[in-house]
DNA sequence: GGCAAGTAAATTGTATCCAATTGACGAAAA
DNA sequence: TTTTCGTCAATTGGATACAATTTACTTGCC
């Protein structure tokens, strides 16, 4: 996920993308290009770019003249992604029953026992991690371009979650993690893809809205002070 | 398709796409940030802007400290392109064989005029219409995340259309697409995505290889020398 | 007291400037 | 002749400066 690639543009997309996801940048929060720079001592112009790419993945909007906002995706919106997502993974099921490269197996059950590990803490940390479980699916495709897409769904609809979800309780979904791994392992399509749609389905079930904004400096500290050399 | 949004990235940017799906910018061809802003009158700030967007979309590639050249799909990576591309339209059948809106059908035949007419011409308008006959099904879905990973997809093959196919010969095409508009009429999901699957399966067919530069500054002054002001 | 207009502050849109990296050419040594 | 090292040109990476636009506040009028 993480494109570990050239220069300090991707660092602060990864680290906002990161804040994003994790609900510490709330939807709807502004983020003006000078604070966040400032806070990472950076200039604007990286802040721009980097401001330009989450707005393509649509976890950001912007208005003209009026700056970038952490977007706040509607139930509507919502319900398009859920519904391009489900398409997609399952995709991903197809092909994974087909072909699971060697160590595909190894990694997804490595990853469930971390989320297992996190299970206890309801907070970010576990958000992320189910989300992750989904990517690596979708890599193990070996299908960048359906990994590129499933990976930015995934990530919307974590931000989705973190408006409309009141409880993420995560205690289900990895459960149902397994249920998938086996399913495919059996090469058992059908059975995989349904409990996947249940899955989705179950998440996209969690309704209520929850927004509230926060100071921007503060929560960007914890992001990476580190890139200013 | 064309963000008509707001300010003069976004021009630049469709711009490109638009010379690049048109094959009047080659596969590999080099993008250097000054050259393309001295013909569209706009600073390298513009452009850059622009690539980014146009790497996103993987039309383009950028290499650290090389500049960006028009993107070379590999055939491995059409691969994988087509393999999302089918998925997404058959996604797109089953959406509108449930909910077609009211004025589609006509939407879709007048487009399927269109193409008739330019059915003569062999050169880039139809391989551009031929892509936004797809484009045009998927946003009448409703669905606007799916909508615009279809029109991705869509001008990714056409790249690659442009690279690997001998003749477009978009004859058959047109004809498929007036029967894939008549088995939706009739509801009938499994012959549209059968259709569907076959002119995609076609289309992905041709191969050999074709690439040839060309000068930059010359293609690009039919593109819009008008955005200087 | 409320509303409207004008002005000032804040923030983005764009351009230009400097630094850093890459690739190529050429010269010198093996 | 081949290989390697060093210098130079070209081009991007990043920062700063300036212009344009929007918002918000203040002031004056009704």
């Amino acid at each position: 996920m993480s494109e570990s690639k050239n220069t300090l543009t991707n660092a602060v997309h990864d680290l906002l993308r990161k804040a994003i996801i994790e609900q510490a940048l709330k939807p709807g929060m502004r983020l003006p290009e000078d604070t966040v720079g400032e806070q990472f001592g950076v200039s604007r112009t990286i802040v721009r770019h980097a401001l330009v790419r989450l707005e393509n993945e649509g976890l950001v909007i912007t208005r003209r003249n009026r700056g970038a906002f952490v977007a706040e995706p509607s139930r509507e919106e919502a319900q398009q992604i859920f519904e391009v997502r489900r398409c997609l993974e399952h995709e991903v099921i197809r092909i994974l029953c087909d072909r699971m490269p060697e160590s595909g197996y190894d990694q997804l059950n490595a990853h469930v026992r971390l989320e297992q590990g996190a299970k206890g803490k309801d907070g970010p940390v576990s958000i992320r991690l189910a989300g992750e479980f989904h990517v690596l699916l979708a890599a193990l495709t070996g299908n960048e371009v359906l990994a590129r897409y499933v990976s930015e769904v995934v990530l919307r609809c974590s931000l989705i979650m973190s408006m409309y979800a009141r409880s993420h309780s995560s205690d289900c979904a990895v459960d149902e993690h397994s249920q998938i791994i086996e399913a495919i392992r059996e090469g058992d399509k059908d059975r995989a893809m349904h409990i996947m749609g249940h899955h989705l389905g179950a998440v996209a079930g969690r309704a209520e809205l929850s927004p509230k904004p926060d100071s921007i400096s503060a929560i960007l500290s914890h992001y990476g002070k580190e890139l200013a050399q």
